[in-house]
RNA sequence: CGGGGUAUAGCUCAGUCUGGUAGAGCGUUGCGUUUGGGACGCAAAAGUCGGGGGUUCGAAUCCCUCUACCCCGACCA
């Protein structure tokens, strides 16, 4: 590509509210433009990275043996009901009418659409196992989009959904698609790790998510230092302690604290560490409230205690009418000691390993020092509700656990029948009996996938793209062409050269000055940038710089071939 | 959904409190000088001050209203 012929458009100034490194990068480097809340605009060189991304994504797909296919982004509201799902995705589904009142919704994701797809195509066992995949522009109305393409509202995905009789083929499939995975991520030159992840209130029995480490990751995951444990703080498990309990030493006493309300304030107030004391926390569930208690120094995990059988499946933290109600006092001042006996009490597995803690009094103003399990407070049943944190042991006793940021950009899971028995999806077995088949979904992020690279990958001068992803390999920066036709003559010369040899280059040949091209590659992070001016020519060289490197090198055209592969 | 903020030239923003001729930087166009890390000079084009309504002799500025966009929060006692 000449430049001059290209639509290269980078900018000096960037909206004050642009505020993670990707967004600002993208829009500096011309790659993105605003449309509305959460819409962008791909320029033609930010799809030329997004291109690079999409088709690494499809090569490997192909690989592994998936079959593409194109499904409508616009689908209608009949399919979603069918799945309850037309409620039950909530205000994230943009529902949309078409002039004769008719209701379709902007597809926030394709299970209707495949298993609608699946049932009417596929009759027979002998058709599985069968994986589709698309590469299609999703919506999903986000309540609050932000950092550009990161969280858009509408973006890039490929999402593939597989089809089985059994949950071995299953498995197997899922197995597939989790080492296509590591390969595209590979392939891509990202730094990553698969990560167990709850399964949600679907279910099923296995889904990893792939996460692009980055300090600005919204998500936190855990991994071992001594293994290959790795999970997102959602899913890991924080075994119980290895020592026991104590005997009590302390007799149970009551403490005015007339405005100490969080752990924080008490602990200060009665000069223990927060590790000493049990918050507790009144939630909702099947049959009146429950109380969960926590050590002080440690936080709920919503999605653990969601799971809790004496929970609805979800954790939702009680009002303070219903807890004034229930313990006669308010949030603040709760906990174990003295609870209503109607309230199941279900202890974290630390906060059971304390002895003569701290915890609120249940009556204003007041908090229980001194206080211990079984003496003085009931145990319902001990469980782990807990964030994992740093320096926990790992789950599969291996080391011990770290925590980072990281950015989803990829999600595998194993669905089951959910949707298949909802619409009825059904082949016949060998006997001729109808089966209903099992499912597997596996999505990738394309377009996050540009905004994460560029979260791990940037320096003050601009983006550092992996080779797989930049929008060209090669630059090649001719200077003061017009002082010297020679200079031109072999800026040309060598942009065919790398041409011929099948390397991506780019010739800057729109006769700016040397400090602004040099800018402008360096912004839209080309990894390998040649220099070609009177000069070099001199010296019969070619000034070569790499874009991590910050030193030149003088290289022949044979060297620099070499080095380019 | 709750709270806060913003909307002025193509872009990034001053100006609004205290009403009185519409501003800067960048970008764009032309001419000239330059030419190895975002050059300099001169000249020029460019705004229905988000929309609507009101107050006033007079509104970017004050009031009402609508819209869009952004930030924080959405319960961890």
């Amino acid at each position: 590509m000449r430049l001059s012929q290209f639509h290269l458009a980078t900018v000096k100034e960037v909206p004050a509210d642009a505020e993670i490194a990707s967004h600002r990068l993208m829009l500096r480097a011309g790659m993105i433009r605003k449309l509305a809340s959460g819409l962008y605009t791909w320029s033609p060189l930010g799809l030329r990275v997004l291109r690079k991304v999409e088709n690494i994504v499809r090569e490997e797909m192909d690989r592994a043996g998936a079959i593409e296919m194109l499904m409508p982004s616009v689908q209608p509201k009949e399919l979603w009901e069918e799945t309850g799902r037309w409620e039950k995705f909530g205000g994230q589904l943009l529902k949309i009418k078409d002039r004769k009142g008719q209701e379709f919704c902007y597809g926030p994701t394709h299970e209707e659409v495949v298993t609608d797809f699946a049932r009417n195509e596929l009759k027979s066992y002998k058709q599985l196992p069968v994986n589709f995949y698309q590469i299609q522009t999703k919506f999903r109305d986000e309540i609050r989009p932000r950092f550009g393409v990161m969280r858009a509202r509408e973006f890039l995905m490929k999402d593939a959904y597989s089809f089985h009789l059994s949950q071995d083929s299953l498995a197997e499939t899922y197995a597939a698609m989790y080492q296509a995975y590591v390969r595209i991520f590979t392939r891509l030159g990202l730094t990553f790790r698969a990560v167990q992840a709850d399964t949600g209130a679907i279910g099923g029995n296995a889904s990893h998510e792939f996460q692009v480490l980055a300090d600005s990751g919204e998500d936190a995951i855990a991994f071992s230092d001594g293994s290959d444990y790795a999970a997102n703080l959602e899913k890991a498990e924080a075994l119980a302690p290895a020592t026991e309990r104590p005997a009590p030493a302390a007799a149970l006493q009551r403490v005015d604290t007339p405005t100490q309300k969080t752990i924080g304030d008490i602990a200060g107030f009665l000069k223990v560490s927060p590790r000493q004391c049990v918050k507790t926390l009144l939630v909702r569930g099947r049959d009146g409230l429950v109380a969960l208690c926590l050590r002080g120094d440690h936080e709920v995990n919503e999605v653990k205690a969601g799971k809790l059988a004496e929970l609805p499946g979800e954790s939702v933290l009680a009002s303070e009418e219903e807890i004034l109600a229930a313990t006669g006092t308010r949030p603040g001042f709760i906990g174990p000691v003295g609870l209503s006996a109607s309230i199941p009490v279900i202890v974290d597995r630390d906060a059971a390993a304390l002895a003569d803690f701290v915890c609120g009094g249940n009556a204003d103003r007041t908090h229980c020092t001194g206080a211990n399990w079984e003496r003085d407070a009931r145990i319902t049943r001990v469980a782990d509700l807990r964030n994992v944190v740093e320096g926990d042991l790992s789950p599969d006793g291996k080391g011990t656990l770290h925590i980072a940021r990281g950015i989803e950009v990829g999600h595998v899971f194993q669905l089951g029948t959910k949707y298949a028995e909802a619409l009825g999806a059904t082949v016949v077995d060998e006997t001729g009996t109808p089966q209903v088949m099992t499912m597997g979904c596996y999505g990738i992020g394309v377009s996050r996938i540009v905004a994460a690279a560029i979260e791990q990958r940037h320096d003050e001068a601009g983006i550092l793209w992996p080779e797989a992803m930049a929008p060209w390999r090669v630059a090649v920066c001719v200077i003061n062409p017009k002082n010297s036709p020679a200079v031109g003559a072999a800026g040309e010369a060598l942009y065919q050269a790398l041409l011929q040899r099948g390397v991506e280059a780019v010739l800057d040949d729109r006769g700016l000055r040397a400090g602004s091209m040099f800018a402008d590659m360096e912004l839209i992070g080309i990894p390998h940038r040649v220099v070609v001016s009177e000069r070099g020519l001199a010296a019969g060289t070619l000034e070569y710089r790499a874009r991590e490197e910050s030193e030149n090198r003088p290289l022949s055209q044979d060297e620099l071939f070499a080095l380019l592969g």
